[in-house]
Order: structure tokens, then C-alpha cells, then sequence
DNA sequence: AGAATGATATTATCATATGAATATATCGCG
DNA sequence: CGCGATATATTCATATGATAATATCATTCT
């Protein structure tokens, strides 16, 4: 395993730039668990950079649970169950190369569980403001509903309001899962109009739902929601998977 | 805001101790979002360590969403909403001082919403193996049911242990709130050997359900227990409030 | 007033040195 | 030969001083 020294071009800085190499790599597994890093020095000049640099990188992948520093010993990657794969840089490095089929059922299992939630508790707790900032949001993606990439950009900021919404700021650091699952499903799926369409009065469902503070029929709504977003995105794997296999 | 000097008897060297302060001053609000942190050379005369620890620590703090650093502006404290409230760094800044019984809502909220799916997965897809691992922490459960310190190990590694069971590491990567909920109820919870043998016939319920594979009885088990602990750990506060109100 | 310019404070990075911890090897002894 | 004490080498941990990059702010010029 070696690494090519990073260019100052890349957004960030040396640091970020080095903190996405080591990460991806390790989350491909091209350092697997219980596998040292290469020492400081080594680090250091592989990618062209000074150990200060290093030393920072090291401490935040430490930070994020994948590697522990001892002395002598190196830095070692720790057992996958120690991450924190709810860390949004994590996320990135794992989905932004592509997503297996298996792993988008993993972030619909994890969304299944806390938005139907979310929305049961901002349907509870709703202030007009709040309504009138999902109108808003979903304003626009009426505006884009033909425009698969402005279209993104609306729809993740109202799935992230109803769990500001909430109140409850847990559920809000959760919107990093739920950004993954979109830019995923977002580079995934064709341009779709009738798609985001049908999507659209799903989420006109769960706003109304939300407004009228019908915490049960706003759950219901996101499910639905939900199920139609993985059947897209179910779709779209398999469609790329018969297309390789064709092409 | 001033720093003491950091001992270097902390556990995890002056870098682990160094974070800790800082990291519990901006949760505690003693630098509010949005004001900036002094620069690093006073940072290191204020901690008594040098630019690199206080580098190194920024760093992580910037990982976790808690600051922003830019040249000559100098590192800001960012909106709690860029906080990642699920990093157990943060949690435990947040409650290892105590906890307001607002905020012990929103963990139960958020184990409302996680667990109870999790319970399903892991009645769906248990193995024996995994089984019996539940039945073994059940037992230390049993056998330590009237010693609260050592109970609550083995309650915290059977939770942990049907998070895994799901087989979704994102699951998994819950497992500090879980702890974090249950650190906090054993400080708060005087003991109470009743309370905890009425515990251990829930989670009985809940290891039986998801040995028959029946999916809704453990996901409302789960639920059913989650009332269970929320309700003592409401009863604790409420009584160390009245407790100090007399005192 | 507004744009260009330079001074300035701060982080970003580098280079080097020293300290501390620990796994491994070595040596001495029984 | 076996085993424990000790030495040694390797690695991270921390410290320090210097230089570069960059954003802000005041100033100057138009």
C-alpha cells in the first residue's frame, strides 16, 4: 500500500486532502482492520507532506473510532464495529465511489426507523413558521420538478427541516445519513420527471399531514415516501447492474 | 474564559485532556456559537501545552462540526446545529455532568425510533449464536440483579448486542446513545433492586421474541421496556429535584 | 463614495529536536 | 536450557521556532 503525494489544488487544504485519502482508503479496505499504518515518516513522505499534517490526520480518524495510535506498535485500523459510521466524512468515503444494493437497503432501514418518527414528533410540535418553511422548500422542488438536479437540493432541505422540526437535536445530526442517501439516489437515477413527480404529492401528503398535526398520518406518509424513494433507487441498481452486464 | 493548565495524570495524555476541557466549554456554552476562540498561542500558554496539542484538538473539534478555523479570522464555534450530537465525545460533555430532564426526553425519543426497529431486524435475522450471546448477558443481568454497579454492563452489552444483530453498521453506531442513557440512569438511579428484576422480565420478553423470530413482539418488548426506563429515570430526576429543594 | 493597496493578525504548514512508552532482543544467571 | 532482568530500537507524543498563505481592516488614491 502506497500513497501518491496530494496536490494543494484539492479543496481544504493538505489536511483534507490527506484525510480523504487515508480515509477512503481505509474504508475500501485497502488497509483492512488490525492492519498498521505505515509509521509518520513513512506517511509523511509518501504523500508529500509534513508530519505535522500527518499527526493532525491521524488524530481525527482516531476521533472517528478507524485507527488508535500506541507507541511502538504504530497506528493500527480498528474493527469495523468501532466506527462511527454515522459520521458524515465516513459516509462520504464509503457511497461516494457507488453504493452496493445491499448498503442502500442498510441507509433505508436506518431512515425507516427515525423519520417516520421525526415526523410524528414535528407534527406535534410544528410552529406556522415551520409550515411555512416546508411550503417553501417544497415550492421549489414544484419549481424544479423538472430539473433533477435543482430538484435535490430542495428535497433534502425538507427532509432536514422536519427533523430540525423535532426539536430534538439528535435527530437533526442524523441529517447527514439522510444527504448520503439522497446524493446517492441523486447520481443513481436517471432524469425522472414523472418520478419526481409521483414524489412531489407524497410530499405534499406529509407536509398537510404535518400541518394538520396528524402525528399518525404523518408517519404513514413518510413511509410511503420512503418506500417509493428505495423502489426508485432499487431500480436504478438493478437497471446499471443489467447494463454493465450488457455493455 | 480562561484555561487552567492540564495535568498530564489525565487519562490519554494532554491531547485527551485538553480536548476534554475545551470540547466541555463549548457544549457548556461557556463560548457561545459564534464567538471565537483564543488563538492558538494563548490556547497553549492558557493549557500550559504546546501549539501542536492545541492544534491537534481543533482539529477534532472541527471534525465533529463543533468549530471553524480560517486564517486571521481564527477559529469560531459554529451553530449547535453543525454539532454532531451523536459523536460520544459530545454526549458525554453534554450529560456527564448531569442531565435536565428535557434532554433525557430526547434520548428516549431517539431509542423510540432506533430500537424498536433494530429488535425487529435482529428477530429477523438472529442466529443462534447470537442467541445464546443475549442469553449469557441476560444471565450476568440475573445474577448481578441486586448489585446495580455491576448490572449495568451486561445491560448495556445486550442492547449493543441486537444493535449488531441487525447487521446494519449504521445500527451499530448508535450504541453510544444507548450507553450514554444508560450511564446516565445508573448515576441518577439510587438503588433499586426491584426496579431491576422488573427489568429483567422485560428483557426476557424481548430475548424470547426475538428467539421465535416474532418480529412485532419485539419491537413492542422493546417498547414496552423503553416506558419502563424512561419512567425511572422520571421518577429520579423528579426526585433529586425535590431532594434539592428540601436540602 | 468606491476601488485599489498595503499592513496585520491568524491559521496552515514545515522542519527539527526531545521525551515517553513499549515491543523485541540481549544478556546473565540458575 | 529456561527464565527473568536489562538494554535497545522503534514508534508515537510533545515541544519549539520559522515560513507561507490568507482573510480582514485601515488607508490611500481616484
Amino acid at each position: 500500500m502506497a500513497f501518491s503525494p496530494v496536490q494543494l489544488t484539492s479543496l481544504g487544504g493538505l489536511h483534507a486532502a490527506v484525510l480523504n485519502q487515508l480515509g477512503q482508503s481505509i474504508v475500501r479496505g485497502d488497509i483492512a482492520p488490525g492492519a498498521v499504518l505505515p509509521n509518520a515518516d513513512d506517511l509523511s513522505l509518501q504523500f508529500g507532506v509534513s508530519r505535522t499534517v500527518i499527526r493532525e490526520v491521524v488524530k481525527v480518524l482516531a476521533a472517528k473510532g478507524m485507527v488508535e495510535s500506541r507507541p511502538k506498535t504504530g497506528t493500527r485500523v480498528r474493527a469495523r464495529h468501532d466506527w462511527n459510521f454515522l459520521d458524515s466524512d465516513i459516509l462520504n468515503w464509503r457511497f461516494s465511489a457507488g453504493i452496493k444494493s445491499e448498503e442502500a437497503k442498510s441507509i433505508f432501514e436506518l431512515r425507516r426507523a427515525i423519520e417516520p418518527m421525526a415526523a410524528r414528533l414535528a407534527a406535534e410540535r410544528a410552529t406556522p413558521a415551520d409550515i411555512a418553511t416546508l411550503e417553501r422548500h417544497l415550492a421549489l422542488m414544484e419549481h424544479y420538478a423538472d430539473d433533477s438536479i435543482r430538484f435535490a437540493e430542495p428535497d433534502l432541505a425538507f427532509h432536514q427541516a422536519i427533523l430540525r422540526m423535532t426539536g430534538n437535536e439528535l435527530f437533526s445530526s442524523l441529517a447527514s445519513v439522510i444527504e448520503t442517501a439522497l446524493v446517492v439516489s441523486f447520481h443513481l437515477t436517471d432524469d425522472n420527471p414523472q418520478g419526481q413527480r409521483a414524489s412531489l404529492v407524497l410530499h405534499r401528503h406529509l407536509l398537510e399531514a404535518i400541518a394538520i398535526g396528524d402525528a399518525d398520518r404523518a408517519s404513514a406518509a413518510v413511509l410511503v415516501l420512503l418506500d417509493e424513494a428505495e423502489e426508485d433507487v432499487r431500480r436504478s441498481l438493478g437497471a446499471r447492474r443489467s447494463q454493465r452486464a450488457s455493455g
